[in-house]
DNA sequence: AAGCATATCAACCGCCTGGTA
DNA sequence: ATACCAGGCGGTTGATATGCT
C-alpha cells in the first residue's frame, strides 16, 4: 500500500527558503533530479514532488540564466519557434540554453499583455499622460512585437492547422473577403492559425503583418478555381515613408490606420479588406490537403518573408529585451 | 514622498499521460 | 481492467520591483 499525501502531514506552499533549497540540492546531488515525491515521503521537506521538481527546474538547476534578460538572439529564437510550435514552451526552451519553459512563457505573456493593454485601452485614441510619456521612453521599446496564436496544437510536435485566415489581400490577385476589427485582429480566437504580428517601436513605426492571401492565378498550380490560400505576392518596392509615431496611439485608434499604413508602406495592400478569424474567406477551393500543408500558410509563405532582403536596411533593428 | 500603473517573476493549479500496484 | 500516483506541461495568479506623475 502506497502512502498518500494525507499520511504525510500538511503541505507547505509559497516561496522557498534557502534552507529548503539546500535540502533539495542535497537530494538531487545524491539521487539525481528524480524521485521528487520521495523528498516528502522521507520527511526532508513538506513540499509536494511537483513543487520540488518545479523549484529545481526553474531555479536550482545548473547553468540557468537567472536574472538575465533575453538577448536579441533569444528573442528571435522564441518568436521563430513560437511561430513554428505554438505555445509549446517546454519545447521552445530546449532550444534556449539556460532558459526554462517558465522563462519563455513569462517572456511571451509579458509581451502579449503589454500590447494588448495598449491596444485594448479604451483611451488609446487619447492615451493618458502616463501612456503618452511612455511612448518616448525606453519602456515602450518593450512592445516590439505582438503575435497572435497561429495554430492550435493538440499534441506535442504535431500542430493541427485548422482555419488559416485573418487578413486577406485584395490586390490584383486578391479577392475581397471581410473586414476585421482592430480588437479582433489583436485578439483573435485561440484557434486562429494565421499569425498577426505587429511591431512597435518609436523609431521604427510599424509593422509586421503576417497573413495569408489568395494566390495569383498564374501561380496556382492546381486545377481548381484560383484561390488557394497562399503567400502575399504584393511587395513594397520602395522604402517606407516616415510615420509620426509620437501619435501612434491615436493612429491605432483610427479605423483607417492600417489602410493608411499600407498606402505608405505597400500601396498594393492599401485596399486590403481584412477578414475575421472564423470567417469563411478561405472557403474557396485549395490545392490538396490544405489543413496539413503548413507550407501554404506559414513558413516562407508569409508576408514578411517576401519582403526584399534589404528593405529594412534604412531603419533601425528592433530593440531587443536586453536593451529595454 | 506618495500613489498609481505596469512589468517581471515565482509558484500554484488543473489537466494529461504513462507507469505500476 | 481499474485506480492511483508521479511527472510533465501550459495557463494563471499573486507578490514584488520599477517607473512615472
Amino acid at each position: 500500500m502506497r502512502r498518500t499525501y494525507d499520511d504525510l502531514g500538511e503541505i507547505k506552499k509559497g516561496p522557498w527558503k534557502s534552507e529548503e533549497d539546500e535540502v533539495l540540492l542535497k537530494h538531487v546531488k545524491k539521487y539525481g533530479p528524480k524521485d521528487w515525491s520521495s523528498i516528502r515521503s522521507k520527511g526532508l521537506l513538506q513540499r509536494t514532488g511537483k513543487s520540488c521538481r518545479l523549484r529545481w527546474v526553474n531555479k536550482l538547476r545548473p547553468n540557468l540564466k537567472n536574472g538575465v534578460k533575453f538577448s536579441a538572439q533569444e528573442e528571435q529564437t522564441v518568436i521563430q519557434l513560437q511561430r513554428e510550435f505554438g505555445n509549446k514552451w517546454a519545447r521552445i526552451a530546449t532550444h534556449l540554453p539556460g532558459r526554462t519553459d517558465n522563462d519563455v512563457k513569462n517572456f511571451w505573456s509579458s509581451r502579449q499583455k503589454r500590447l494588448a493593454r495598449v491596444l485594448h485601452s479604451p483611451s488609446r485614441s487619447s492615451p493618458p499622460k502616463s501612456q503618452k510619456s511612455r511612448i518616448a521612453s525606453p519602456a515602450l521599446h518593450k512592445v516590439p512585437t505582438f503575435e497572435a496564436p497561429k495554430r492550435s496544437s493538440s499534441t506535442d510536435g504535431e500542430s493541427s492547422v485548422t482555419s488559416p485566415k485573418t487578413l486577406s489581400c485584395s490586390s490584383s490577385y486578391c479577392e475581397p473577403i471581410k473586414m476585421v476589427s482592430l480588437p479582433e485582429l489583436m485578439n483573435p480566437t485561440t484557434t486562429t492559425n494565421t499569425t498577426n504580428m505587429l511591431s512597435f517601436d518609436h523609431n521604427q513605426p510599424l509593422c509586421q503583418l503576417e497573413y495569408t492571401v489568395r494566390n495569383p492565378p498564374e501561380e496556382n498550380s492546381c486545377n481548381e478555381p484560383p484561390n488557394p490560400l497562399q503567400h502575399v505576392p504584393c511587395l513594397p518596392q520602395h522604402p517606407p515613408p516616415p510615420i509620426d509615431t509620437n501619435d501612434i496611439f491615436t493612429q491605432l485608434g483610427d479605423p483607417n490606420f492600417f489602410a493608411g499604413f499600407y498606402h505608405g508602406y505597400a500601396p498594393e495592400l492599401a485596399q486590403f479588406p481584412y477578414m475575421t478569424p472564423g470567417g469563411d474567406g478561405e472557403s474557396g477551393g485549395s490545392c490538396g490537403n490544405q489543413e496539413n500543408d503548413d507550407s501554404m500558410i506559414f513558413g516562407p509563405d508569409t508576408f514578411i518573408d517576401d519582403f526584399p532582403i534589404d528593405m529594412f536596411d534604412n531603419i533601425e533593428p528592433f530593440p531587443s529585451p536586453s536593451d529595454w
